[in-house]
DNA sequence: GTTAGCACTCTCAGTTCGAGAGTGCTAATT
DNA sequence: AATTAGCACTCTCGAACTGAGAGTGCTAAC
């Protein structure tokens, strides 16, 4: 339906910018007459008229009803944010307190997924979605055992990454401390560096005390890696709530009930960040791929370090939301974050 | 305004139940006519007018506007979940399947948390809240240190109740892992058991090493003690929304507001709940108390083990609620919750 | 290529109005 | 004394109607 991209005069590109700021501003179909009125552009409402309807042929703009102003389309929305990619920045001011703000958390990688979270729903206007971030590989570093009682033992597992994981195990009989740090050393050994298939791959190596524990600690080393996907932080739901699209009850229930559909959330994140680290990306009405998706928007980076763990960061909002401000928003905390994984990681 | 409470006849009684009943399934005011045709009383709808009348005056219904139906009060409200408290209770299929539920999820306090607002939300209907299990006290159990790179050390914490944080300090001169592991020890026996405080006053009597990273350990024994609390897990706010007193999108977006506050809701679990474990609340319209919650009733319970553990948790919707499934659900869960506490800790 | 003018279309907010539901009261009945 | 039938009255809600306002597309003139 929508035809092929021809390239527009600047008049037209100018038009077609200042109706999307319109519209992004007031949520109305803008008309011509407003747009002189408002704008005084050097020409009459006619001419804006002429150009309106070259725009709409062209598939960038859209009519509501017969008579009503024009709103962009996906096209058109597509088309505005590709000469907003590069542009777009925080004010310095902005900038200094997101900063502070990491500065006087509390030194914690959850915290800081919340807090990325937080700062984006408040920049952007719109809901935000954090993954708290993903080590390429969960290796194992490190074991400790610790007796409690006479039989229970605790499993610390310190991972690459500094994240550690402890697990109880009650033992047939009981084992001395000595001889428990003794086999703790053993695995340690063994399988520094390893994952939880290089852990099982050891575990012959080990006595009977030293196999039992292996084998648990690959247990834990595998559910850490199932673990470490899957958490997703949201903030600022009610930001979507309040934009007048969803005045209607309806369709508010259901962007709150996307919302809360982690799964396709974190598909959509998944997918449409395959590739590199910094870069921001739009997704725009879902481009065709996401059905549920078709009345929003996402802008998304990536953010971590290659070869220790990436997360992924977003902001979710009608299409009809602020580019400029949600683009520049997600690439700066995107770096901040980068920048934290990496103090984390490489440690 | 609201009259004296009036003792009810069984009659009355009958009538005020059935109103609730109505009213919370079909959310519109119920009248006298729709009362007899429904539920076949042996009187007529006139006697039933009758009665609806006394009960207004004593303040248990209330009218809408002139001529509509009867809509239950905060006071009727009040009155009919009394009766309710002790009775309800979860059908064993449901429950077994909860059970199940918990039992297949990994073993870790925090996803179970995630699932007790999961559980929450999907068998009350309406929006849940789960606060994770506080420490009734910070204490020190163990310490590891681990060196990692020549100068970098990663101290392990083991906390009273299985907890474990890691933090990482880079000391002015390599130390080897033999010392490090006498300074470890040293630690652990001097200040088992010990909180933030009694472990700073033990300080002097280490070394120059044991001295610093004494004081590193009361510091992250601090900060465990600030971040234990505050953690508030949420699910199903898409049930609220769905219920038609939200239809109005303004009404809608306070509700959602309200979930996101999180310090408001923090309050009310803390205040509501200074009492014993096990018993399950239920707070109607703010009791006078909560402004922000005279359209919200919660349904709370604390859960844990006293002296080791405790959190709190709570369902939260239109004062128009199921009572009888959230009470039976927070009661379910809380108990589950509790054994898993007891669980984690005692060991 | 641009613009003024105009007829036409469509939405939206406000208004009117009748149906329906519910009430309270009175008088009769048990 | 409690219950009930009957009735007049009140109030809401949805449907139908309507005029104002905004916007468009087209044509003819500049």
């Amino acid at each position: 339906m929508t035809a092929g991209s021809t390239a527009l005069s600047e008049r037209q590109e100018t038009i077609l910018a200042l109706i999307i700021h319109e519209f992004i501003e007031h949520a109305e179909p803008v008309g011509s007459k407003r747009l002189v009125e408002r704008y005084g552009l050097g020409v009459s409402s006619a001419t804006v008229r002429n150009e309106m309807t070259v725009l709409t042929e062209a598939g960038y703009l859209r009519q509501p009803h017969t008579s009503a102003g024009r709103v962009p389309t996906e096209q058109g929305y597509r088309y505005f944010v590709r000469g907003l990619l590069g542009e777009t920045d925080l004010p310095a001011e902005e900038k200094r307190l997101i900063r502070h703000q990491f500065h006087q958390a509390p030194v914690d990688m959850e915290e800081w997924v919340r807090l990325a979270a937080s700062v984006l729903a408040h920049h952007s206007r719109v809901a935000s979605l954090v993954t708290a971030p993903r080590p390429d590989r969960t290796a194992f570093k490190h074991l400790e055992l610790i007796a409690t009682q006479s039989r229970q033992v605790l499993l610390v597992l310190v991972l690459e990454g500094g994240e550690v994981r402890q697990q109880m195990l009650t033992l047939a009989e009981p084992v001395d401390q000595s001889r428990l740090r003794q086999t703790a050393e053993q695995i340690t050994r063994a399988c520094a560096g390893q994952d939880a298939g290089g852990v099982l791959a050891q575990t012959a190596r080990f006595g009977v005390l030293g196999q039992e524990i292996a084998r648990l600690v690959a247990e834990v080393l595998e559910r850490a890696d199932e673990l470490s996907t899957g958490h997703l932080y949201r903030d600022g739901l009610s930001n979507v709530l309040a934009q007048p699209e969803f005045a209607d009850s309806e369709r508010g229930r259901s962007a709150l009930h996307l919302l809360e559909e982690h799964s396709l959330l974190e598909e959509v994140l998944a997918k449409a960040l395959s590739p590199s680290i910094g870069g921001v990306q739009v997704v725009i009405g879902g481009e065709g791929a996401w059905e549920e998706l078709r009345d929003y928007s996402m802008v998304l980076a990536r953010y971590g370090a290659a070869g220790y763990a990436t997360g992924a960061l977003a902001v979710l909002g009608p299409t009809r939301m602020a580019y400029g401000r949600s683009i520049s928003a997600v690439r700066y905390v995107a770096g901040l974050m980068s920048n934290l994984v990496l103090e984390a990681f490489a440690a």
